[in-house]
DNA sequence: TCTTCGATTGTCT
DNA sequence: GACAATCGAAGAA
């Protein structure tokens, strides 16, 4: 599984192709000598300085730094007070974009994630930005790392393939204050994910 | 330095 | 459906 992490160029492609196509790759997170993990659901995309509702849209700053790099690497930030948000860096080099992962399907280190998400239900445990991070232990010590090496401890490999017809395109959530047009741009994606289709 | 507020979640009504 | 939790980044002063 980890020999089929996704190539640079992957990445390279522009931010709302790399969200759609994300829909159904997996998401892995080495802890130790365990994998914590599942198959991408949902993901939104965060367009450069002229989105509205991207962070780099006041132009680069400490925070937002690791979006002007290098495509593939992991973009992690801390909001409201508790919670870490997880995205992958896209497109050019120099350009900020980055496609937030806001649901998965948990595949792996089910032991772990049980855990940490301790007295919720299984549906509940990563249909969300930030209790996905929690789940798979994801946190700001893991800002700006390489998701394309295979030697990582955090990476996104191949995963299943999902029918376009299955795939939603739907507008973001969260971002009000972004105003239009971009509320209504429609890089929102979600799938649902059947386990019996998951290929380990 | 001071103030505002967020790419959210869980709990309570 | 409403709202508190909780803190650092970013912008204003």
């Amino acid at each position: 599984m980890k020999n089929k992490t996704l190539s640079r160029d992957f990445f390279r492609q522009p931010v709302v192709d790399v969200a759609r196509s994300l829909i159904g790759k997996q998401l892995i997170h080495q802890i130790g000598e365990n994998w914590v993990g599942g198959i991408i659901s949902e993901t939104e995309a965060y367009d450069g300085e002229q989105d509205q509702a991207c962070h780099a849209r006041r132009g680069k700053t400490k925070r937002n730094a690791v979006m002007y790099g290098p495509a593939g690497y992991a973009y992690i930030y801390f909001t409201y007070g508790m919670h870490w948000l997880l995205n992958c860096v896209t497109g050019a080099e120099g350009y900020p974009a980055a496609v937030l992962i806001r649901s998965l399907h948990p595949t792996h280190g089910l032991e772990i994630i049980t855990k940490n998400r301790e007295g919720i239900k299984p549906a509940l445990w990563c249909n969300g930005p930030a209790k996905l991070t929690r789940a798979l232990a994801i946190d700001g010590s893991l800002n700006g790392c390489d998701l394309c090496q295979k030697s990582g401890t955090l990476l996104i490999s191949e995963g299943i393939t999902i029918p376009d017809k299955f795939i939603q395109a739907t507008p973001r959530i969260g971002i009000a204050y972004a105003g239009e047009p971009w509320i209504s741009k429609p890089w929102r994606f979600t799938a649902q994910v059947s386990s019996s289709k998951i290929d380990e």
